[in-house]
DNA sequence: TCTTTTGATCACATAAAGTGATGAAAATTT
DNA sequence: AAATTTTCATCACTTTATGTGATCAAAAGA
């Protein structure tokens, strides 16, 4: 495959519009020769006349005014390119894919978009919803740009930027809550937990909020939403861990469950974003996980 | 205004469809150096990051992807330009501009148009008829290609092509022709000679067949065209001398008027082809020329 | 730990694009 | 007719861009 020049072919239409040698590489800034030699070349490489020289005047063939044509729209075409990139520059405009895990998306999303927008007009988010382990392969593979999930979270050669803390609490039967300020984990022994199933990195981050492990008897695990185990608890089916941003998020109402904050040593599971360590992106969505500290802390208040 | 280079961007592409730094060098037959710093260099020209490198896999950026999905147009756009030479390469394709004399276009093209399209069937004719001195500027300016004729006509820096002779008769009212086979110029000086006027080259050649100078007395002219003037004779208006042309091209049909050849030296005027010296195409005017004169003999018989 | 894979980088070679000066042909003026 | 002007091509030369193979460093995998 032959390519000419983008140069060229911007000499071409140059000389076009002005019909003269000189006057052309004026126009272009470079010398007369340069330009003469450049028009040469081009109908060397593509083997046809494409301009008639008389001493007098320039004239464009038949075909050379199609040619000329066409390498309008080629450098239109490249013209484009440079104001593609040029807009891209303004930090947090254009598309951004970001992913986001089930036990966070429905929740967060809602109450943050509106705001999000304002913040950054210019910004088309795209959004995937899918367990932690499928949107960092997502993100690996390049096919998403940015997590929004709960960490910690092994996702490969990422990093990772804290935004804030989500407390757990422990929900009940609203008639079996016990009346005290805060719950501890020794009290849970009794009870029946339910915790959502491998997959959903909320188990992970409930266990480790309580100090379990996987193995410490009592725990059922069920493959629904969170939605739907809440109606378990209702029901009188046991206990869970519930993020606050789930409540906040309005998952208790209509139903007969009461909660009790947990506590004890990090009673709460971290909201963060990933990136692929090699994003050149970095500071934009560092910027970006701000606006969502920002907002997050003013719906709190 | 700054520009990449069309191989940069063949570059990106190919890296984008290989996913593979020495995939897509091999796949451009250059070594893998010289991708690398080819795409090194088209980021450092636009000022972004394009492409994320990790040791194990390449990844487009979101911008990355639509700088490619632009470069594939940029690119196809470029390919047409080396499709539109080649096909023009194959000679008598395209558009050809061709200007035509008033005292021609209707009596000769209706009569070898249908040959002619098959002789080149990928020729498009794009017409304009006009005095010889209206379509001899538009060929001088560019605006045309081709000029068919009558010669000889001062068109400046031109190339003529003889095609053929276009005998003279002499027209008379039906009555007033006379007994002859011939009839030479002395024979008209009683005569009434009517011819066009100023613009049409008729005039000149039919004075320069009936070797007679502008001055010599008894020539009147008239603005019109030749059929008008076929009726003033009808009329009984004088004499006019007729190229053959025009009568195989049926201007006689339905009038009251006949005709005897015209005698002497060179009694015809001479129909041909112009270019402008400096047109590349000229062989190919020279097979479209021999074409015209191929047909018109065979009309001929 | 060792090997393989992979993109970046280096020193160097070649090719392309640039320059001012000059030349030749046509048009215009003297 | 001669001189001048206009205009594009060409020349010798410089600078810049593009190319190469060899080598390096980092990460992944054995």
């Amino acid at each position: 495959m032959y390519l000419p020049t983008l140069k060229q072919l911007n000499y071409l239409i140059t000389l076009h519009e002005q019909q003269h040698f000189a006057k052309a590489a004026e126009a272009c800034f470079v010398s007369q020769s340069t330009l003469s030699a450049g028009i040469i070349e081009l109908e060397k490489l593509l083997g046809a006349q494409l301009v008639e020289r008389t001493k007098r005047h320039v004239h464009f063939s038949e075909l050379g005014e199609r040619v000329v044509k066409e390498a309008r729209v080629t450098l239109a075409s490249v013209h484009k390119i440079g104001e593609m990139v040029e807009a891209e520059k303004e930090p947090l405009t254009g598309t951004l894919r970001l992913g986001v895990i089930p036990t966070i998306a429905p929740f967060l999303l809602p109450r943050i978009m509106p705001q999000l927008r304002m913040a950054f007009p210019k910004l088309t988010l795209q959004l995937t919803e899918g367990f932690s382990h499928i949107i960092c392969d997502q993100l690996n593979r390049g096919e998403l740009d940015l997590l929004l999930l709960a960490l910690p979270f092994n996702c490969g050669p990422t990093t990772d930027y804290h935004l804030f803390n989500d407390p757990f609490h422990v929900a009940f039967t609203a008639d079996k809550k016990p009346d005290m300020n805060e719950i501890n984990t020794q009290d849970l022994k009794e009870e029946n937990l339910l915790l959502m199933e491998d997959g959903h990195c909320l188990k992970d981050h409930a266990l480790a909020a309580c100090h379990l492990t996987p193995a410490s008897g009592k725990v059922e695990t069920m493959g629904t939403s969170l939605h739907t185990l809440v109606q378990m608890i209702s029901g009188g089916m046991g206990v869970t861990l519930l993020p606050e941003m789930a409540m906040m998020g309005g998952i208790l109402s209509g139903t007969n469950v009461a909660t009790v904050p947990l506590g004890g040593q990090n009673p709460f599971r971290e909201i963060g974003l990933s990136w692929r360590q090699s994003s050149p992106m970095a500071d934009q969505y560092k910027i970006f996980g701000d606006k969502i500290i920002d907002i997050w802390s003013s719906l709190d208040s």
